[in-house]
DNA sequence: AGGGAGGGTGAGCAAGCGCTTAGCGTTCTC
DNA sequence: GAGAACGCTAAGCGCTTGCTCACCCTCCCT
C-alpha cells in the first residue's frame, strides 16, 4: 500500500540496501521492529519474517544491532532529506513551512511502521551510533528553525519563542508515527495538509509582510 | 524534584499505592520503564532498585505485567483526571482549553518519567488491560473534544476539522513526555505556558463572539 | 511463652535469548 | 571439471530471563 505513493513520489524504499536477503531482513526487522519494540523482537522472528533460518541474519548483519542501526540511518537520511528540500526550496516562509510540515507528516504516516522505529528506538542504539544519529536530528531541528526564523524577520510569521515553536512543530510531526493507522480513516495526505493548516496558525502565519 | 510542585498541587505521587515495599517497588518500575523500556527492564533490575531480592517483587505483584498495569491504571487516572477538570471547570471555552493543555503539558514535563511508561509502553500490555486503558483514553480525547465543540459553537473557535485538530492538540502535548528532560533549561510551567498558547493559535481563538 | 501470619531471602528451574560453528548445496572461475 | 567462494542451515553453546519454592525472621495476639 505504501508502493503506490512511493512510485508516485519516485521513491523506491530500501532499494539502497543489497543483496535481496539482506534487504528481505531489513524489511522484516522493520515490521517486528515497529510491532513489537526492539528489545521484544528475537532475531528468529526477524529471520522467519524474512523466511529464513535464524543463522541467515548473521551472514548479513554482525548483530542485531546493527540491523536497527542501518534502518534508523537511512529513516533520519530521508527525513532530514524531507526537510532541508523544504526549507531550501523556493517560496516564501509560509510556502516553505507548509511544504515542510505536509511532506514530513506525510512520510510519517504513509511509512508509519519505519518511523516508528526511527523515532522511537533510539535509545536501543549503541552509543557511537545513537551520537551519529542525534547530530542528523539536529540538522533537521536547524531546519525547521531557519524557516521560522526568516519568517519572522520578513514579517509573515509572529512567534514569540523560535526554539520553542520549532520543538512543538517538529514534535507534532513525529507523534504522527505513534498513532497513525492504515486502517483508520485519514489518508498521509490529509494529515500532511491538516498539520500544514495548523503549524501556519501556530505560527501566526500572516498574508504577507506588513510594516 | 517533582515533590516541590507536587506539594504545591496537593498531590503526592503513588500514595494510593500500599504497603510501603509495593510502592517502593513501583516507584523503581517506573523508573526503570521510563529509562530502559518495558521488555528491557528485567524483574532483578527492579527489585534491585527497590533494594530488595528478585523473589520479593512477587509477594506483591502476581507479574511483571501486573506491574505495568498498575502504573498505566493510576497515570491514565491521573490524566484524565486533569482533562475532564479543565474541560468541566469555570470560564468560555478558551479560557478552559488554556487550563487543559497548561496542566495537561505540566503534568507530562513534570512526571515524565512516569507519563512516558503510560503513553508509550501500551502495547506492552496484556490484550484485556490495554482494553481497559484504550477505554480511560477514549474519555480524554471526549473531554478536549468538547471542549473544541462548544467553543465552535460560541464562535470563539475557528476549527474546520474538530476531530482531527482534538487528536492534534493531545498529540502535541502527549509528545512532550518523550522529549522532555529535567536538565533541559525549560520548566514545566514554562512548557505549559507555550503549549497552551500555541494551541489557542491552532484553534483560531478571538477574543469573544464575533457574529 | 507459643503460634501463626505476613514480608523477606537464596538457590534454582525451564525456557528462551543472541550468537557461533561445522557442514551442505549451488554457482562462478579458470 | 576441479576448486574456491558464497548463501544458507541444523544444531547447539553460554547466558539471562520471568518466576517458584523451601525456608527464615519479626512481629502481634492470646
Amino acid at each position: 500500500m505504501d508502493s503506490a505513493q512511493d512510485a508516485a513520489e519516485g521513491y523506491r524504499p530500501w532499494s539502497e540496501v543489497t543483496p535481496d536477503a539482506a534487504r528481505r531482513l531489513l524489511v522484516a526487522a522493520v515490521d517486528a521492529f515497529a510491532e513489537r519494540g526492539y528489545h521484544a523482537t528475537t532475531t528468529r522472528d526477524i529471520a522467519g519474517r524474512a523466511g529464513m533460518s535464524p543463522a541467515a541474519l548473521y551472514i548479513h548483519y554482525k548483530t542485531k544491532e546493527e540491523l536497527l542501526h542501518r534502518i534508523s540511518r537511512i529513516g533520519h537520511d530521508k527525513a532530514l532529506d524531507i526537510l532541508t528540500t523544504a526549507a531550501d526550496g523556493p517560496g516564501c516562509a509560509a510556502e516553505r513551512l507548509d511544504a515542510a510540515v505536509r511532506s514530513f507528516v506525510r512520510w510519517h504516516a504513509a511509512h508509519h511502521t519505519t518511523a516508528r522505529v526511527v523515532q522511537y528506538e533510539l535509545d536501543a542504539l549503541a552509543p557511537e551510533h545513537r551520537s551519529e544519529i542525534v547530530a542528523l536530528r539536529r540538522q533537521s531541528d536547524a531546519a525547521v528553525r531557519r524557516i521560522l526564523t526568516e519568517g519572522v524577520a520578513s514579517g509573515e510569521f509572529d512567534v514569540p519563542d523560535v526554539a520553542g515553536t520549532t520543538l512543538a512543530v517538529l514534535s507534532l510531526c513525529i507523534d504522527v508515527a505513534r498513532w497513525f493507522s492504515a486502517a483508520g480513516r485519514r489518508t498521509p495526505d490529509e494529515v500532511g495538509a491538516l498539520y500544514a493548516d495548523l503549524v501556519l496558525r501556530m505560527v501566526g502565519a500572516r498574508p504577507r509582510p506588513q510594516k
